[in-house]
Parts: structure tokens; sequence; C-alpha cells
DNA sequence: GCCCTATTGTTAAAATCTTGACAATAGGGC
DNA sequence: GCCCTATTGTCAAGATTTTAACAATAGGGC
């Protein structure tokens, strides 16, 4: 990373894994190189913001040549951490922690799942995708034991708010939230929330669904 | 709606949910009345924002007084249309599509989801929430029939574009997409795309851990 | 009924984000 | 090896979004 990247907005890292995907498409159909405005083109952006996201990482370019797609994907990816091997836990195996825990490949995402907790005591000792569940009672006791740093919140909103603080003196310092409830993490430094609120989600459509926007 | 909403940016439409997802659990605690300055400190944002975002919609708060929290609620409710029928089906009944049938309160977010289609035959005549599951070779003969507008697709990507262009072709107006492919339907006037991007959003909280921002 | 306080709606300023423009230059054909 | 073309990196302009400021005014206490 040739840049100072403390200051990096926002807007531009949420573009970034997109722009990976695409770049992992390119690659994997034996594109050699692209140029910004191919990419723009496919993507439905300007050149320019590509060009401008791209440099606050450092010049990956290569005037009158374009970018090597091979050479991007891995720098964008450098830069996301997909590489880095977060210790993760997701809580709550209903459907939706399940759904998650099989959809996503947590690994190839700088992620690895090690473990699932539930209260169903009908759960324990079976596993999703080969990882282990277990009772939300030996929660503590295996932070301390295993240093996991993102969890994975599946379970309703009522338990959100106490059991994230709790997880958080526990030394998680990575949230990804599904249940319908902002987290609120501000008396914490470095803890970071990702809300993914699918209702929200849901909602913006029916708007744009009627509206014919 | 007392303004001219055919130009709300859709920054503010996104927040919308939100408000309405906050306004309805202080309804819920018989809170009555509330002003933008509490509203604010509670959401984590500024009471100028909303503010402005409310009076986007008209003025819906008193001066000196603030803004009445079932009004507010109900107000932002018929702005997004939580009390459309949208007729909505959706089509992948593994374990992801299982879960959002199961886990998002259709009704409640404007939509109602009458069909589900998969391509498992084992699943025929299955349900899920006791919403039937069909062939996916009956999907162009259902569309014709019950006229559907909101497709939710948790398909794998290779299957995404072409399905989705039939479904436009079958009258589908809306598709709330969670397969990992960004949906092309720039062809097709009055069409709105949700993309639901689970693997980009872990790549954000990759980033943000590792970044601690 | 009057005055004081709280709080809005609205306007203007500041900040941020996106787009356009273009000089600099690497690469490839001849 | 030179010139022409393609395309970047970057700077400046334009657009949008967010925040601050404040005059207008409704409500409630006395």
């Amino acid at each position: 990373m040739s840049k100072d990247n403390s200051k990096i907005s926002i807007s531009v890292i949420k573009r970034l894994p997109r722009y990976y995907r695409f770049l992992g498409e390119l690659k994997a159909n034996g594109i050699e190189r692209i140029s910004s405005n191919s990419l723009a083109q496919m993507m439905n952006l300007t050149a320019s913001q590509i060009r401008q996201d791209l440099n606050c990482f450092g010049g990956f370019g290569h005037q009158g040549y374009g970018y090597n797609v091979a050479v991007l994907h891995s720098k964008i990816g450098a830069i996301l951490g997909v590489d880095s091997k977060l210790k993760t836990i997701l809580i709550g195996a209903g459907h939706l922690g399940n759904a998650i825990a099989r959809h996503l490949d947590f690994e190839k995402k700088g992620c690895v799942l090690e473990a699932i907790f539930d209260i169903d005591e009908n759960l324990m000792g079976k596993n999703i995708c080969s990882i282990p569940i277990y009772n939300v009672a030996y929660l503590q006791e295996y932070c301390e034991k295993n240093k996991p740093v993102v969890a994975v919140l599946c379970i309703p909103k009522e338990a959100a708010q106490s059991l994230a603080d709790s997880l958080v003196s526990a030394g998680i310092r990575a949230f990804w939230n599904f249940s319908h409830y902002d987290l609120n993490t501000d008396y914490q430094e470095n803890v970071v929330v990702e809300n993914v609120h699918l209702g929200d989600s849901l909602l913006t459509l029916t708007y744009r669904a009627n509206n014919e926007i």
C-alpha cells in the first residue's frame, strides 16, 4: 500500500468489495488487462471515479495500458484483508444463522468461522458445515481460551445489546449484526459494527417499487 | 404527503426505514412525543439532519413541542408504503431463501409473499410458513395468472441474470437480489433492484476490523 | 391573557463526494 | 528508434449531502 490510507473515506471502502468481485470475475474469465473506461461501463460507474478510488491506495495502473486484472485484484484483496484470518464466532443457529454460516465463504473474506453458539439444548454436539455448535453458557470460557475477534449476531433483538456488551468485554472487536436492532458500541473505542438490516432493505425496495425510482 | 416527493434523494429514502424502526420502538414503549434533539441522540445523528429529512415530506412537527411519535411513525410508514400489498414471489428455497422467507415479516414491509419456487423436486408440495413451494417450471404460468410484481432471488449467481430477464418480461418490476451478482436491468425502465451483497458487507467489516475504523 | 421557553422549518455555510478535463507518459506499430 | 494512441494520475469544478444558525411560533405556566 503506497499511500497513507488513514483517511480513506468510508464511501470508497464500501465500493472496494464490489471492485474485488468484478475483478475476480474478469480474472476467472481469463481477461488480463482492463481500462478504467471498460470497467466503468461494466460496473455502471464513471471511469473518473474508478481512477480516483484506486488512487487512494496508490498507482496500480499503467498509462496507455490500463490495469492488470490479476495485480489489481490481489492488491484490492490485500487492502481489504482477504487473507487475514480473523477468528470468528456466530451466535444464534436458527434459520438465519444457519443460512449465513453455510452461505458465506468466510475464509475468502478474511474471517475464519470457528464456533457457533445457541441456547437450544437440542443443537448441542451438532455442527454446521463441520463447525461445532456449543451452548451459549460456554461462550465466556470459549472466548478466554480462543480469543475470537469477530462475532456474527443472529439473535432476537431483545438479546442483542446485552450479549454484545459482554462480548466486548470478552474481547470481541467487530460485530456483524443481523438482529433487528442497532448495536450501540460508542462507549467503546476500537469496536466496529456492521448492522445488516434486511428489513430496512426490503422497505427501501417497497418505497422504490411504489414510486418507480 | 404534503410536498412534492419526486426529487427526494436516495440517501434520505435509505434513512427512512431506520426512523420508522426507532419510532416504532418509542411508540411500543408508550412515548408520546419526541424532539429532533432527543431522537438524534438516540439514533446517533444530528438534530438538523432529522429535521431536514422529515421536511422533505412536509411539516410533521410542532414548534416548542416536537413530534408526535404515533403520528410521525404512521406518516413515515405511509411514505414507505408499509400498507401496500405488493404481490411477492421468492425463487430459491435453499437455506438462505428459507431463512429469508421465515425471518422477514413481509406483510409489515408492504409485500405479501405468495409463492416460492425451486428446482428441487423433493420440495414440491411442501411449504414454508404455509407459503407453497412450486416447481420453477411453473413460474411463467404462475406470473401470468397472479401478476406478482416483486421477486426475491436466492439463487446461484450463474442463474440470476437470465432468470431476472424472463421475470421482467413476465411483469416483475422489483427485485430483491441475494445472489452474488449485480443484476443488470438498465435496459428496462421502471424496474428497481436492491442488491443485498452479504459478502461485500463482511469484507467491509474485515477491512474495518483490520484497520480499526 | 401574557410572557418565556422549547423546538421547529428554513436558509445559508461547510464538508464531502463525484465528475470533467488535461497534461504526462507508457506501449506498440512501423 | 520515433511517433502516435491509449489511458493513467491528478487537479479543479460541480453536485450533493450534512451541519450550523436563527427567526418564527406553538404551548404551558402563572
